[in-house]
RNA sequence: GCACCCUUAGCUCAGUUGGUUAGAGCAUUGCAUUCACAUUGCAGGGGUCGGAGGUUCGAGUCCUCCAGGGUGCACCA
C-alpha cells in the first residue's frame, strides 16, 4: 500500500498535478477516448458548448456550480463510451467588459475620449487578457474536463469570421435592416440596449394632470410634452364622441398655442386617467407605434445627453433632470396644472448593465426582422419542412413546441413561449467601441454615418472591406449576436465542411442559468435555425442561482460571498462539486453555506480511508478471479449493482442531485458502516474460503464505488485509482461500470 | 393585470411516474473510540409536510380555493 494512505487526504497537494496530468495526456479529447479504446470509432457523440464566462473578472459560485454540473455529465458519457466534446471559451461581454474598464480608468481621471478609440480598445484587450487567464485558471481548478485545444473567444479571428458571414447573410436575405426605430437609448452610456436588458425599477414620484385645451391629460414626464401636437382617445368612449378623428383644435400650451390634431386609437385604455392623451412619439414606443399608425410628425424634444433642445424654447439647453420642476412652475402660473398626484408609482427602465435611465430615441439602428417570411432551404427542424416559407419567431417557437428541444425543467417552456410571442425586432447596433463591428460601410464622401437623411441604398454589407474610399460603419454588435452562434461558430462554421461541425453539431446539451434563456439560449435557437437549419441542441438543462446560507443573492455589499478558490484551498474541488450539486434540483436556486461545503470535505476523507482500509486489507486477492461469495456478500454485490443502475439512470435524466446523494450515503452509510464493520473479524480470523469471498467483495465494490464516483469527485477517485493496481489506465478513461 | 415557482425537523433544503413507521447537512442529547477514519462509530430527541376542502383502498406527492414569500412578462398617458 502507497505511503500516502497514512496520512489524511490533501487536496490542494494533489489537484493540480492530477489536472496537469490529464491534461497533457489529452484525456479531455474525444480522440484520446478513441485512441484509448473506450470510445469506438464510430461511437455516437455527445457535445456540449461551455457557456463562455464574461471577461467581466473572476467565476464565482454560480460558475463553479455550472462547471460542477457539466463536467459530470462529460465524464459520465465519457465513460460510458461515447465520443465526448467539450468546448471551452471566453465572451468579450462588449457593453459589460467595456463599461467595466470605463470604470477603472475613471478611478485614474481619465475618459475613454480621452484615449481615443484605439488607445482604449488596447487597454479593454489587456484587461480582458488578464480576466480570461484568471478564468482558465479557475475552469481547471474545478477539474472541468474540456478540451483546452478547441477553446474559442467570442470575438477571436474565426467568431469574427462567423459573425461578418452570419451578418452578410441575413442582411442579404432582409432579415437584417438598418432603420429609424425607437429603441431604448441609456444617455450614461451613450449606447442603444435591447429590451431584454432593461431592468425595470419602481420608482414612486408626482403624476401631473394638464389642462390640455378642453381635455386633461395624466403624465409623470412633463419634461417630455412641449412638441406634443396629437391628442389621441379611444374611437368608443362616449365622453369624447363629439370629437372627430383629425378634427384640430387650438390649445394653449407651456411656451404659448399649439394646434392639436384629435386622433382615436384602440390603444388607449379608456378607463385610464381622463382616457386622453398627448403623444411624443420621438420618446415612448407607444406613441411610436401609435404615429406609425396615423402617419403623424414625430419630433425630437431631447438630446442623446438627455437635455432639451430648441423647441423647448426657454427650457433648451437644460438637463430634464433640472427642468421638470422649472416646467411645472411654469405650467401653474398659466394655470395649466389641474393637479398634482404627489405619490404615484410607476415603472422606470433602467439599462441593467449598469447604465442610467432609459429615454427612448428614435435612431438609425440596425435591427433583426423577427415576423419577416423567409424560406428555409435546409432544415431539420420538425414542423418546418426544408423550402418552406417561415420566419425567425416561428424557429424559435416551433423548436421548443415540437419537442426538437426539450428544456428541463419543463415549467421554463411556458416563459420561453411567452417571451418568443412577445418579441419584437431585435435591435443590434450598439454605440460603444468593444465588440464586432458592424460589417457595412458608406462612401466615405457622406460625413455624418447616422445622419437620418441619407438613405440605406449606399451601404454596402459585406465580409471584408470594399476599400479605402469606404469607411465602416462606427458600431459594434450586441454581444448576444456573437454567443447566439456559439454552438457552430465553435466548430468551424462558416466551414460546412468542417469536420467537427458534422460529428458534433447539433450539441447534446446546453447547461446555463435560468436567468440567460431570453438572452442566449433564444438567440441561439434563432441563430442556428436559420444558419444551419438545425437546433443548436436537444436538451438545455438551466441551473438556479447560488446564494447565500439564508438565501439572499451573494453580493460585495452584503459580504457574504464565497469564493469558490478559497473553498476549494480549504475543502478542495471534490467537496465544493458536491456541495453544489446535492440539496437542488434543477431550476432552483441553491442555498449555500460554508459548513455544507465542510461536509463535503469529510465525506473526501471518509473515501480515503475506505480506500486505506480495503487496500491493506485486500492486497493478496486477484480482482480478475471471482471466487465463490457467501450468501452475505452476494446480497452485498447484488444491492451494489442497484446503485449502479441508479446513478446512471439519474445521471442519464440529469437528475444530479439524487444520484450524488444515493451514492454519498451509499458509500459512507452501507459500504463503510455497514459491510466494512460486518467483515472486519472475517478478515481478521475468518477461514481462507469466507475471508476470500469477503476481500474479493469488497475490493469489487469499493473499486465500482470508485468509478461511479469519478464525475462528483474527479480528483481524489483518481488519485486513489493511481495507488490500484487495477489502474492500469486513468480513471478519466476507464470504463463505467455495466448496468 | 397575466403566468410560474416556493411554503416539509431549530436553520438550510431533498423527496422521479401517488404506495409500508417522511429524509440529509448543520445544530442538539447520551454512550463508545490503543480497532481504516483525534475529519470516527452507535443510539436518541425534534415534523398534525402553510391553511381548508376534494379525488383515491392509499396524498408531502394529484385537483380546487385561500394565505404568505419570490420570479418572469405586460401595463405604467
Amino acid at each position: 500500500m502507497d505511503n500516502k494512505f497514512l496520512e489524511p487526504y490533501k487536496p490542494d497537494q494533489t489537484e493540480d498535478s492530477i489536472y496537469a496530468a490529464w491534461e497533457k495526456d489529452r484525456l479531455f479529447t474525444p480522440e484520446k477516448a478513441i485512441s484509448s479504446g473506450l470510445a469506438k470509432q464510430d461511437a455516437v457523440s455527445f457535445s456540449i458548448v461551455l457557456p463562455p464566462p464574461n471577461v467581466t473578472g473572476v467565476l464565482h459560485m454560480g460558475h463553479a456550480a455550472m462547471l460542477a454540473i457539466e463536467d459530470i455529465v462529460v465524464r459520465f458519457e465519457r465513460m460510458r463510451g461515447k465520443r465526448t466534446l467539450w468546448i471551452p471559451g471566453t465572451d468579450h461581454a462588449a457593453i459589460a467588459t467595456q463599461s467595466k474598464v470605463e470604470k477603472l480608468l475613471e478611478k485614474e481621471k481619465v475618459s475613454k475620449y480621452d484615449l481615443g478609440r484605439e488607445e482604449f480598445l488596447k487597454r479593454v484587450e489587456r484587461f480582458a487578457q488578464e480576466s480570461h487567464d484568471t478564468i482558465v485558471h479557475q475552469i481547471k481548478k474545478m477539474g472541468a474536463s474540456v478540451d483546452w485545444g478547441r477553446e474559442a473567444y467570442t470575438l477571436d479571428e474565426n467568431r469574427s469570421l462567423a459573425v461578418r458571414t452570419a451578418f452578410k447573410r441575413m442582411y442579404d436575405d432582409g432579415l437584417i435592416y438598418r432603420g429609424h426605430r425607437i429603441v431604448n437609448w441609456d444617455p450614461k452610456m451613450q449606447t442603444t440596449v435591447s429590451d431584454d436588458e432593461i431592468e425595470y425599477v419602481e420608482m414612486t414620484g408626482p403624476f401631473y394632470y394638464l389642462k390640455y385645451g378642453p381635455f386633461v391629460i395624466g403624465t409623470s414626464r412633463p419634461e417630455t410634452k412641449f412638441g406634443d401636437r396629437y391628442v389621441v382617445m379611444h374611437p368608443d368612449d362616449a365622453r369624447y364622441a363629439r370629437y372627430a378623428h383629425g378634427q384640430k383644435v387650438e390649445v394653449e400650451w407651456i411656451n404659448g398655442p399649439v394646434t392639436a390634431t384629435i386622433i382615436k386609437d384602440t390603444a388607449i385604455d379608456m378607463s385610464f386617467g381622463s382616457g386622453v392623451m398627448t403623444i411624443t412619439p420621438w420618446h415612448d414606443a407607444v406613441d411610436f407605434d401609435i404615429a406609425e399608425r396615423h402617419r403623424l410628425d414625430k419630433e425630437q424634444i431631447i438630446d442623446e445627453r438627455g437635455k432639451l433642445l430648441p423647441i423647448a424654447g426657454e427650457f433648451a439647453g437644460m438637463h430634464i433632470s433640472k427642468a421638470r420642476p422649472e416646467i411645472v412652475k411654469k405650467l401653474e402660473q398659466k394655470g395649466l396644472v389641474e393637479k398634482i398626484e404627489e405619490r404615484y408609482v410607476h415603472n422606470v427602465a433602467t439599462n441593467s448593465r449598469g447604465g442610467g435611465v432609459i429615454e427612448p430615441q428614435i435612431k438609425l439602428q440596425w435591427f433583426i426582422d423577427v415576423n419577416k417570411p423567409i424560406t428555409l432551404e435546409r432544415s431539420n427542424i420538425d414542423g418546418i419542412p426544408p423550402g418552406s416559407l417561415t420566419t425567425l419567431k416561428e424557429i424559435m417557437r416551433k423548436s421548443v413546441a415540437s419537442g426538437a428541444i426539450e428544456i428541463l425543467p419543463d415549467r421554463f417552456k411556458k416563459i420561453y413561449f411567452q417571451w418568443v410571442d412577445n418579441l419584437r425586432d431585435w435591435c443590434i447596433s450598439r454605440q460603444i467601441w468593444y465588440g464586432h463591428r458592424i460589417p457595412a460601410w458608406i462612401p466615405s464622401t457622406i460625413s455624418i454615418p447616422n445622419d437620418p437623411k441619407r438613405d440605406n441604398e449606399r451601404v454596402k454589407v459585406q465580409i471584408e472591406s470594399p476599400g479605402s474610399d469606404w469607411v465602416q460603419d462606427p458600431d459594434t454588435l450586441d454581444t448576444w449576436f456573437s454567443s447566439g452562434l456559439w454552438t457552430f461558430s465553435t466548430l468551424g462554421w462558416p466551414d460546412q465542411d468542417s469536420p467537427d461541425l458534422k460529428l458534433y453539431h447539433p450539441t447534446s446539451l446546453l447547461e446555463t442559468g435560468y436567468d440567460i434563456l431570453f438572452f442566449w439560449v433564444a438567440r441561439m435557437i434563432l441563430m442556428s435555425g436559420y444558419h444551419m437549419g438545425e437546433v443548436p441542441f436537444r436538451t438545455v438543462y438551466l441551473h438556479g442561482l447560488v446564494r447565500d446560507a439564508k438565501g439572499r443573492k451573494m453580493s460585495k455589499s452584503l459580504g457574504n460571498i464565497i469564493d469558490p478558490l478559497e473553498m476549494i484551498v480549504k475543502y478542495g474541488a471534490d467537496a465544493t462539486r458536491m456541495s453544489l450539486i446535492i440539496g437542488t434540483g434543477p431550476g432552483s436556486d441553491l442555498n449555500l453555506s460554508e459548513d455544507k461545503i465542510r461536509a463535503y470535505k469529510k465525506f473526501s476523507n471518509k473515501v480515503w480511508n475506505i480506500a486505506r482500509f480495503i487496500l491493506s486489507s485486500t492486497e493478496e486477492i486477484d480482482p480478475a478471479k471471482r471466487p465463490t461469495l457467501s450468501d452475505a456478500d452476494q446480497r452485498f454485490v447484488d444491492e451494489y449493482d442497484e446503485i449502479v443502475s441508479y446513478v446512471t439512470e439519474h445521471i442519464s435524466t440529469y437528475k444530479l442531485h439524487l444520484a450524488a446523494e444515493r451514492l454519498y450515503h451509499y458509500v459512507w452509510h452501507t459500504l463503510a458502516d455497514i459491510a466494512i464493520e460486518e467483515r472486519k473479524s472475517l478478515l481478521r480470523e475468518g477461514g481462507d474460503e469466507e475471508r476470500r469471498s469477503a476481500q474479493w467483495s469488497l475490493r469489487y465494490v469499493f473499486i465500482g464505488s470508485l468509478k461511479l464516483l469519478h464525475p462528483f469527485m474527479p480528483f481524489i477517485t483518481e488519485e486513489i485509482w493511481k495507488s490500484l493496481p487495477e489502474g492500469t489506465q486513468p480513471l478519466i478513461i476507464t470504463p463505467w461500470p455495466k448496468t
